[in-house]
DNA sequence: CCGTGATATGGAATTATTCTAAAAAAGAAC
DNA sequence: GTTCTTTTTTAGAATAATTCCATATCACGG
């Protein structure tokens, strides 16, 4: 459906680009958000996000990047990763990958290597599909 | 660690046995919990938990029903499911297996069938160690 | 420029879970 | 049984991420 795009680098109005080819129009507030978010691969939390957005361009409301994040998550531009219920991580990277939450810190990153992965597709019940499948390993300090 | 013991059936003092089995000392509201808990295989949340105490047993407060389950996740008789930000769902079945969850209705249920599977270790940076992997299949109904 | 629908905003509302302080229960020692 | 100590339970308040709402602002075609 959706081509593959480059998310980096991404500067100055490639964003606004970016979103238009997703279907998103670049409203001033949602290209301010993107140029955060999609500065660098990461795993953020709405907060995160709001405070690095208000820090580096203006000032957004803690609505709008709600509703910009749920809008980029149903438009594909971002993945969002359950693994507390505490918060919600979104993650820039899009290509199905697994995850590593470490409880000690709460912090989320890739599964590294090639050692590890999922095998099939699950016998569904008739009339289900795939959305998509989530993988997490939680972790925590040998010595903790 | 544990020995595997078997989950069903559970009834009447049996109940208090299985949870002093789990390092857990059976109180009465703790059985209570228990029995609704383990009557059968199931994934619930804590209100629909204690919902089924209140009307099969006696009331038991809410906060008793939440530090319950916390402890019997702690101490391996039930696993957490975090799969909604909405609501966490507890599992009574602690051997490893995989989920389904229905973004249509909130249903979550195991993934039927052999056809799928989670092969090889994670490369873990050094010091950390696998406390549990979760593996969550999202559906949705065909026509939705 | 003007109108119209989409978007943004601040603050209130929602809601699962945790916290708190006090009451009740369990257990040990006598 | 009585008393003392520790653990557990309880009701209700507190917390905090997210959503809701009503209003103001924006984007943009005509």
């Amino acid at each position: 459906m959706k081509g593959i795009t480059p998310l980096l680098p991404l500067e100055g109005s490639s964003v606004a680009e970016h979103l238009s080819a997703h279907g998103v129009k670049p409203t001033r507030q949602r290209v301010m958000i993107a140029r955060v978010l999609f500065e660098r691969p990461q795993h953020v939390t709405a907060e995160q996000l709001l405070d690095k957005v208000s820090e580096c361009h203006g000032h957004v409301a803690k609505a709008t990047v709600y509703n910009t994040l749920n809008l980029f998550v149903q438009q594909g531009l971002v993945r969002e990763v359950l693994v507390d219920r505490e918060r919600a991580f979104y993650d820039t990277n899009t290509v199905p990958h697994h995850h590593l939450f470490c409880e000690d810190d709460g912090a989320l990153t890739d599964v590294p290597g090639e050692a590890f992965e999922v095998r099939g597709r699950p016998d569904l019940p008739a009339g289900l599909e795939v959305v998509g499948t989530e993988v997490i390993v939680r972790v925590r300090r040998r010595d903790a």
